[in-house]
DNA sequence: GCACTTTGTGTCATTTTAACACTTTCAAAT
DNA sequence: ATTTGAAAGTGTTAAAATGACACAAAGTGC
């Protein structure tokens, strides 16, 4: 079946190859992830935004341009996560008869490769298209299931966060420009799934002086303002790039 | 030639996935990797053991199944590293030509999944078959280039081992069952590629618990005979499952 | 001005780290 | 038998990092 001539083999998508995106955003509150509603399909409706490769494209590139794609997400460092080979990964029957409505060749064996990354929420309203027939950010503590093998998908991408905050600075990704500790505090414990204390939390971040302090404060809280912080760029790059060596929270 | 016509669908080879694996194993000295010999080829003569995988074979499956092809080598523990997917990652010239020589299809675009793993050198001699010419053992401070982007591969096949080796205690699949501290803290220095203060390493060993003294001494060497040591398998599995926070040398 | 909510701050006891040098034990050579 | 060479084995100390813990300050809304 899968092995017609391919002429202008460039442009054609590869059936084999496809890639999926875990994107995290954070509301200040709680972690959610980006997926796309499947509409059509019975059972689950959801799924991570993920297709099919073009045959002359870099697997880094196709991921963005799926993304972009289906979710309008664009200009996003997306770092990958690993590649998933169960031959059974997409023959559930309710997998199978979506992707007979969407798929060329819904029948091949497809591997995946995923990806994943941070983004500050407020700064990407997902928009919804092609085969997508809508995309949101849900809680992902509210997720049980999702179609294929992207549940478990999902769950290596967080495992995989716990593993990188630990690692290097990247929880700033997911915050505004300017922020609280408070806020940051939250979402190292959002990702980490636990509580830390707020005392030894803010020393140990201080002191990799990734965080400058503004001048400036919070306005219009019920409740005494916090102080505004940046983050150091030069300081934030050069961790990004060596990482450090002991962040145990 | 390994494209006699297998009817079987499942039986086919996908000419677009491959798997390719980096085997790390210590001589009490130095880190050597395993390698193969792609005799024919013009250019470089060395290749991880990689082949392409079959339509319905899990990705695991395969890499275990390739590499026992070409080497020999079987029963092994292998962890993935990640997707490669560069569309020209397989190009260059001297590469194609080989290409040739064993694929059905040689122009199709193939990424690789990578894989890596870590095995006492004495317990596995490799043994070359298929298109291996040879498969050896080959130190890996002296390997300067391989076929493909075999030489990337590696590349990051280090790099997680370093961070692999801070996380858990992996060193242990480098040694035979009964080691001595001095062997365990060349094979840290050697996987971290940096000196290691001799006290506060065997110190750090001993707190982790993992390793049990025997009765036992090294005979024969002409120095002072140094205390034998096993691991102490429950520790380890469960650190090997729990991980470690803190192991930073 | 009172109630409510969140911010912001310091100390201390314990643990962890890094730096550092000399004696012991064996085999081999003389 | 004695010497030589080579690696094994061992402890202290000063500095830094960690974890546990509680209360006053600064706003808003009533």
């Amino acid at each position: 079946m899968r092995k017609e001539i391919k002429k202008n083999a460039g442009l054609e998508l590869n059936p084999n190859v496809s890639v999926d995106c875990v994107i995290f955003g954070f509301d200040f509150d709680k972690l959610n992830v980006l997926v796309i509603n499947r509409d059509g399909a019975n059972g689950v409706q959801w799924a991570l935004p993920g297709n099919l490769i073009y045959d002359d494209e870099h697997l880094d590139q196709a991921a963005n341009r799926v993304l972009a794609e289906l979710t309008g997400l664009q200009h996003i460092y997306l770092e990958q996560i690993g590649a998933f080979g169960d031959p059974q990964r997409i023959s559930k029957e309710s997998d199978r008869s979506w992707l007979q409505s969407i798929r060329a060749q819904p029948d091949a064996r497809v591997i995946t490769v995923a990806y994943f990354s941070l983004v500050k929420m407020e700064d990407y309203q997902p928009q919804a298209s092609s085969f997508a027939k809508s995309a949101e950010w849900i809680p992902i503590n509210e997720i049980k299931e999702l179609a294929f093998d992207h549940y478990e998908i999902l769950q290596a991408a967080k495992s995989r966060l716990k593993q990188m905050i630990k690692i290097r600075p990247i929880g700033f990704n997911l915050l505004p420009e300017k922020f609280t500790l408070s806020q940051l505090h939250k979402l190292y414990e959002s990702i980490l799934d636990k509580p830390l204390d707020k005392r030894n939390f803010r020393r140990k971040i201080q002191k990799l002086n990734i965080v400058m302090s503004l001048k400036e404060k919070q306005s219009g809280v019920p409740h005494k303002p916090s102080q505004l912080f940046m983050f150091d760029k030069d300081h934030y790059l050069r961790l990004m790039q060596n990482g450090f060596d002991n962040f145990g929270f």
